[in-house]
DNA sequence: GGCGACTACTAAACCGGTTCAAAGACGGCG
DNA sequence: CGCCGTCTTTGAACCGGTTTAGTAGTCGCC
């Protein structure tokens, strides 16, 4: 299908120069540098390619020589649709493409993890991962492009930016909050710990092997304030859904909330799953947080506007998405210097948190 | 900063081929196709490779040659922040990123309309414009480019495949679903008529100025429907707000509702404008649908969900956007058959209608 | 009238690959 | 032994521009 182009083959530079009988390079100057040609001849040139129906200097040949494309890659392990239903991850897009917008940059969504053949190929100028690299084993595809790219919540790789937040401290301020009320029979809502669509409930071993960076540190951080209280963190079950949504939170917490004696907090691991449990208490039958105290992890709007309202940490999502953007924006200068982001979180109570039944 | 290169120079494909002495040509074959080499030549290539840190054959130079990109370029009139909060938008994102993700396909999402900077020089083979394109007036950087592209929800475009819903019919049939409710009072909570952030009454005149197509085709149906039942047109206030999004809806409700005689029923044009509604209701002391009936337009999930749950027109928001994506990936190939898709709406009927009070 | 400084434009190298026709090597076959 | 087909590998053109060094031509000025 014709799509702009003549029958005698494409409307390139070199057409319409050799249609004026100028050079190519002053065709390019009409374009890219209008104050080094007469403006008369500049706009015989315009004229010109108007007539025989040139669009301009073609993007990805320009591209070529100045090596530049003016668009910022996001890698993201699971689908796209994933991403789009979770609110964090929407919070997170909106904080990059704020950037990019600012910036005059493209921003380019590519799925299936940093080793994907889209990884491969995808025009970019960077790449920022909002999602684990396997830091062991085999080199992610855009890491042996030689790309620029900055991690967001995931293992610090040398040579990349980094961006996260206090996953461990915020875990550990959730889980005090709980033991402060008075609570000592926990559960926990987990995310997977490791990308292998298992089910069930993480043992010792299990949580050790956790692969994601997010999810282990927040383990570690429940486990802080377990261990600082006196608690036994082997007494805490960890129960593990795939995927990460607020269904996943809904059969998870289901099954916590099945055990006997049954606990009397859940902490879980995102405001989604959080979400799920809320549902899963409800379809239990059971008050929140009259019979069972929940708290999330994210503060997403959704958060706010539950019944009742979720206490939950708060990370700060948009910052997130620029501070990333950014970061990948000044790598080239020199300086390893503010190659490293760490956010700070925030206990955010609400009325999903109170004290034990019978307290 | 070094990302991958030498000092002297950056590793390139003739480094590789001069390093061991090959052309350029073995090179290229040795990753482009293997079986044309002796595997013993391409694994000495690979190794070589390998030594001098060649990462391969750079994407953007064989994409030169090829002249295939392989990604899809999205188009957004506003922010893209703002389509990352309408759940239509997010719906209709999930959809064509399914495609994407099926054709190994990178996204690139391109804010500021079809004009913009960014979409004048992205680097993508087809554009898929969710967005109303000026027909009228200058041409589009898209346009004038000779890229392939999908309009959406918008005008038809000579040379343009184009997706949309039953706009007109849809709205047609949520006005006669509240008429032969009873109502005769009626107030329709507008989504923008035109880009020019204006606030307010919209008058007979400005609705025939409308610009965006769906607007205007969904204003047309609802006075189809007025029409038809012997009800004046001209007595139902149009109220349009800017930007599209549910504060819009809360406000202009909000003026609607304090109108006297009071509307006993509000025709939104979207879901989140409803919802806005809603809560205008609410903050007027009104109950839905005893006081004041409500009916939206999209059917996104937060429809379902609210209390009372929406009554609403479906759209398709996630085929809308396979479709568009689908459609893009056939441009190119002959036959304009099948070059518009006009998909089928539903009336939706939930909680949020009923009869107009005393009746 | 000659010198230097500008201005306007061009030639050629370059960006980093892909591709195709053709050349060379090699083995099989009559 | 000579001819031919097959398998490897290569040279050169090509993709569509950008850029830099340099060349005419013009002007001002002493």
């Amino acid at each position: 299908m014709e799509t702009g182009g003549r029958a005698g083959g494409r409307v390139t530079l070199a057409t319409v120069a050799s249609a004026l009988g100028v050079s190519r390079a002053t065709v390019s100057n009409a374009y890219n540098h209008p104050e080094r040609l007469s403006p008369r001849l500049r706009s015989r040139v315009l004229r010109t390619a108007g007539e025989l129906g040139y669009a301009g200097p073609d993007p990805l040949a320009a591209t070529l020589s100045r090596g530049r494309v003016n668009a910022l890659g996001l890698v993201y392990e699971d689908p796209m649709s994933f991403a789009f239903s979770d609110p964090a991850a929407v919070l997170f897009l909106q904080g990059v493409s704020e950037v990019c917008e600012r910036e005059d940059l493209a921003l380019v969504l590519i799925s299936g993890g940093p080793g994907s053949a889209v990884a491969r190929v995808a025009l970019v100028d960077g790449v920022i991962c909002y999602c684990d690299i396997p830091v062991d084993g085999k080199l992610a595809a855009i890491v042996e492009r030689g790309l620029p790219f900055v991690v967001v919540d995931g293992p610090q790789v040398p040579g990349a930016g980094h961006v996260g937040i206090e996953d461990r401290a915020g875990a550990a301020a959730a889980a005090r909050h709980l033991i402060d009320l008075g609570h000592t029979r926990l559960g926990v809502v987990a995310l997977p710990l490791v990308d292998d669509e298992w089910e069930g409930t993480a043992d010792l071993d299990r949580q050790d092997r956790a692969r994601y960076r997010a999810s282990r540190e927040r383990l570690l951080g429940y486990q802080d304030a377990v261990g600082a209280a006196g608690l036994g963190w082997s007494a805490v079950p960890v129960e593990e859904r795939s995927p990460y949504g607020r269904d996943a939170g809904r059969r998870a917490a289901a099954a916590l909330l099945a055990r006997r004696p049954r606990p009397t907090a859940l902490l879980a691991m995102s405001d989604e799953l959080a979400l799920g449990a809320m549902a899963a208490a409800a379809d239990a039958g059971l008050s929140v947080p009259g019979d069972v105290a929940i708290v999330g992890f994210d503060d997403v709007p959704a958060a706010a506007d539950a019944h009742p309202a979720l206490t939950t940490v708060r990370q700060p999502h948009r910052e997130k998405g620029r501070r990333a953007a950014e970061l990948l924006l000044r790598r080239g200068s020199p300086g390893p210097a503010g190659d490293e982001h760490r956010l700070p979180v925030e206990l955010v109570v609400r009325a999903s948190t109170g004290p034990p039944p019978g307290r």
